[in-house]
DNA sequence: TTAATTAACTTGTATTTACAAGTGAAATAA
DNA sequence: TTATTTCACTTGTAAATACAAGTTAATTAA
């Protein structure tokens, strides 16, 4: 079976516009080219540039007006890992590192696991992977990542420092995310998190955990991430 | 001018579903009728339907499944502040009730308030109200909520004892909320939270910062949002 | 000059049509 | 029986078209 790789226009047109707001070409405040000048300039019809200026809308870029037309928005400031997918890109053009603390190992499964698992995923076995991810050299997130062992040959010799999870994902399994579930908690840090994070036991740190879908069915992401909520909040849109 | 009270097919057929779903018309991974049947159920074309499914799916109440169909999610059992506008809304049939801290009261805005003002806002002045949410008599949200007192006759005295406040937006002023940004941190219970969410001081808390567009395009609604995370977790989806 | 109207834009909603691509079960061939 | 193919069904993508409704600026009338 062949895999085509055509990528959906509006997917495409997307993209391109996504870049140029974030290379500065529409700064904020500016307004897009209108629905029918961008069909025009990329060649594809309103209903096409519609789904794309959605996606953009949803995913915090741009905010539409009726009759007046798509305002480009203030590109967030803080992190937005509530409504994107992936931290790396999540960020923006930041200074995001990434330190890996435990390299991918595969481990069964933990017993008590934050989601409920298929039989499939149980048989597998788990990849597991601890990272440290910085922004302006503070740490931000303690991600502790957990994969099923479905078809990821060589994964735990692969190379993951400074390059995102989803990255590798898409690259080398030709897996994308597609999106997923979380559960926010405010908790106490442990001196374990403590450390990594460089705060004090007990200073309050986000978790969240999330359950990620990918475009293969029977494969899902699991991590579970310490957020250093001290200098930058979350940021999403709903 | 007259205001036409047309709700969009689209919007009307995802409030049918949506009920459908919470009612158990339709059970955690049973298949909604295929997009051809919903469109011959309920009179409206596949383009329309697609956008209340889209809907449904961004929300988390069906996945989506190419050539398959759409299967009805698991109805989030946590609290889905995240994903859906208002919180009354977002727990589902849960007994969710309000008590009201202090009675809506025109203040002047804050000095340093939490997202930048319009000069027609600080003109207008502020109204102010806490609340705090229980669910099952356990206090989940102790909510500060800050309305521009832009075209809201006689809010001050509206009773809003078990009552969304979105719901005193749409049903006296017309006011629809359509989306918002929102900031999430974890921080130490302050005495003062702690007294109104029933937890010791410093317990650790999350905090939500949110500002929520509506159809005005004037008026914004401003809420800082403090959760007691110990029993239920915050449920998203992205 | 000033206020009201109009016209030309914008996005929002909705229909119709067509084909691509994934799924699963029935029909067929080994 | 078993493996393969086919077919009917699903959602995904995309175009062409039409009108509604909100915004803005130019035009017109007072």
């Amino acid at each position: 079976m062949v895999r085509l790789l055509t990528i959906p226009r509006y997917r495409q047109l997307y993209e391109v516009l996504r870049k140029h707001i974030l290379e500065g070409v529409y700064k904020e405040g500016d307004l897009l080219p209108s629905e029918n000048e961008l069909g025009q300039l990329y060649g594809m019809t309103r209903p096409t540039v519609r789904q794309a200026l959605s996606n953009l809308e949803s995913d915090g870029y741009i905010t539409k007006h009726q009759g007046k037309g798509s305002i480009v928005h203030h590109l967030p400031r803080e992190i937005g890992i509530l409504s994107v997918s992936g931290t790396t890109s999540a960020v923006g053009d930041r200074d995001l590192k990434t330190r890996i603390i435990v390299k991918p190992v595969l481990i069964p499964w933990p017993h008590d696991f934050m989601f409920p698992l298929s039989e499939l995923e149980k048989e597998s076995g788990c990849i597991y992977i601890e990272r440290l991810r910085l922004l302006d050299n503070i740490p931000i997130f303690y991600d502790i990542s957990y994969i099923a062992n479905i078809n990821l040959p060589r994964i735990t010799t692969r190379q993951f420092e400074n390059r995102s999870l989803f990255q590798i994902m898409r690259d080398h399994y030709r897996i994308e995310i597609k999106g997923g579930d979380q559960r926010i908690k405010a908790i106490h840090a442990t001196s374990k998190i403590g450390k990594f994070l460089k705060l004090n036991k007990n200073t309050p740190v986000l978790h969240l955990e999330r359950k990620m879908e990918t475009n293969n069915p029977d494969l899902f992401l699991y991590s579970s991430i310490f957020c250093n909520t001290e200098k930058y909040s979350i940021f999403g849109r709903f």
